[in-house]
DNA sequence: TGATATTTGTACGTATGTATT
DNA sequence: TAATACATACGTACAAATATC
């Protein structure tokens, strides 16, 4: 499930397959730092998920630091430390 | 809402109220530590909040490292290191 | 000025799966 | 065989702030 597609029967829950794929295209500079990420609405069509599914995979995200979000713009890529 | 009491229209969201009302009773020793804390259905009675609240107000605590989850068992306060 | 669309934030209810007791 | 409890997911609704027309 290296891209695009998740399968929802897999032992990995699809949140977290979602974003597996959003930190793999983060790191490969896909989605540089500062630009926005897909929004919530595009990560439910994109996946085909339901909207809280979608949240929560940005949520893992952001735990982790990867990304930012401001409220009523969109999500963000953060900006390595200089 | 030192206690008890959410107040589901205050700007604070209920998840945060009842995240706080645990952390008061945690440090006040009400919840002494590796004791368990309500379950979610019990959370859902007392402060008539839905189980995903519940369990949002939980994790709040729980990334906190106030308390840790045993999956299928519960809920529990986390102990001070020595 | 006003109306509309977008986007995230919050909350509700419900269902199924899995593991433990 | 239940009953309990957490994990995950679905769909839905409304609010608030922002952007756009």
């Amino acid at each position: 499930m290296a891209d695009g597609r998740i399968d929802p029967l897999a032992p990995t829950p699809p949140y977290r397959q979602i974003a597996e794929i959003l930190r793999l295209r983060i790191e490969s500079g896909q989605y540089p730092p500062d630009t926005r990420i897909p929004t919530e609405s595009e990560l439910v069509e994109t996946f085909e998920v339901a909207r809280t599914t979608a949240r929560r995979a940005v949520s893992v995200l952001r735990d982790a630091g990867l990304v930012y979000t401001v409220p009523q713009r969109g999500t963000y890529v953060t900006a390595p430390a200089r």
